[in-house]
DNA sequence: TTCAAATCTGAACACTTTGTTCAATATCGA
DNA sequence: TCGATATTGAACAAAGTGTTCAGATTTGAA
C-alpha cells in the first residue's frame, strides 16, 4: 500500500534535473521538455507532481533551506560561519546553480526570511529590550545580507580563503559595526 | 531627416510601460503583449526598438544606471550615501519596481559590478598598495552589498528612517568593520 | 507467485506566447 | 506639398504550457 518511495525517486530525479540544468542555464530559458528529458520522466508524471515549473523551484528551495538549518541551529555564537562556509563549499554546485542559475531573488528572499528570524532573536537575548525593534529588525536584516553577499563573492571568485578565514573576516566586518550601533559587547 | 524624437518618444513610452507593469507584477510573468497594450504601440513596433524582451529590461537597467552615477560621481567622502537615499525616496516607485518585480539579481549585478569598482579604487587610495588586492576586493564588494542591502529593506519597510537616519547608520554599520579589517582610519 | 493499488507513460489536445514579415498608413522636417 | 522614416496590425510558423486518458509498469502484501 505505500508505493510512496517510487514517488521519492522520480520526485528527486526531477529535482536534480533542475539543479543540473540551472549550472549551465538561467532559470527562466528551462523548459519542462528538457527538465524531463534529464530526468527521463514522462511529462504527465512531471505535472503530477508538481503543478509548475515554479512550483518545483519552490520545492527545491524549501528542500534547501532545511539542509541549512541543519548547519545553522547548531548554533552557538552569533553563527556558525565556518561551519557555514563548510557546507556551501560541499555543496559548491548547487549553491553556484542557485546564485547565478536561479534568480538570486527567490533564494535571497528565502534565506533572508529565514536568517533574519534568527539573527533577531540572537540581537533580542543580548540586547534586552530597550532598542527600537525596528532598528534590530535592520540590522538582523543586514547580517543576513553580509553574509549572503560574501557568500556569493566567495563562489565568484572560486574561493580564495578558507572557510576559517571566511568566518574570521564575516565577524571582522560585521561585529564592530553592530557594537558601535548599540553600545555593547557581542 | 531626423525623426530620432519620434522613436524616443515610443521607446520612452514602452520603457514606461514596463516598469509600471513591473509595480504589480513579476517581470517573468509580463507578456509582450501587455507592454505594448499599456504602451499603445504596435507589436511589430516594440519588436524594431527590441530584440526581446530581455534587451528591454537591459536597456532599462543601463538607463537607471547613469542616473545613478549621476549621483554617485559628485562624492567626497566614501559616497554621499544621503544623497543616494533621497535618490531613492524620489524615484520610489521605479526602485521597488527593480527590487521587486525584476529580478533582484540583474540589478544587483549590475550596480554590483559599477559600484564595486567605484569602492575598490576609494580603498586603494586610503590604503596604498600593501593590502593583497583580493581581500580589497572583497570588502569593496561588501559595502557595496551592505548598500544595497538597506536600501531594498527601507523600501520594503516602507522607509522607517530618514535619509539622514540611513546615513549614519549605513557608516556605524560598515566603517568600524572595514576599519578593524585594514587597520586604519577612513 | 499472484494480484490489486499506486504510479508512471506518452501521445494528443487546446491554448498562449513569441518573434517575423509585409503591405498599408501616419508623421515629420524641409 | 513631398519624400523619408516610423508605426501599424494582421497573419504566420514555431515553441512551450498544462491537461487528459487509456494502457503499461512497479510495488508490497497475501
Amino acid at each position: 500500500m505505500n508505493h510512496d518511495r517510487r514517488s521519492q525517486r522520480t520526485r528527486q530525479a526531477i529535482t536534480d534535473a533542475l539543479i543540473e540544468l540551472m549550472v549551465d542555464q538561467t532559470y527562466n530559458t528551462i523548459t519542462v521538455q528538457e527538465i524531463i528529458d534529464r530526468a527521463n520522466v514522462g511529462r504527465s508524471t512531471f505535472y503530477s507532481h508538481y503543478a509548475d515549473k515554479d512550483a518545483l523551484l519552490s520545492s527545491v528551495f524549501e528542500q534547501f533551506g532545511k539542509e541549512l538549518e541543519l548547519t545553522s541551529t547548531r548554533a552557538y555564537q552569533l553563527l556558525p560561519i565556518r561551519e557555514l562556509f563548510e557546507h556551501v563549499a560541499e555543496n559548491h554546485r548547487q549553491f553556484k546553480a542557485f546564485l547565478w542559475g536561479s534568480g538570486t531573488d527567490f533564494l535571497f528572499r528565502a534565506v533572508h526570511g529565514h536568517l533574519d528570524i534568527h539573527f533577531e532573536k540572537r540581537l533580542q537575548e543580548k540586547l534586552g529590550e530597550e532598542k527600537p525593534p525596528v532598528l534590530v529588525k535592520m540590522v538582523a536584516h543586514h547580517i543576513t545580507g553580509v553574509l549572503m553577499t560574501l557568500i556569493q563573492w566567495w563562489l565568484d571568485e572560486k574561493k580564495p580563503f578558507t572557510p576559517e578565514e571566511m568566518d574570521t573576516y564575516f565577524h571582522q566586518l560585521v561585529v564592530p559595526g553592530v557594537e558601535q550601533m548599540f553600545g555593547i559587547r557581542l
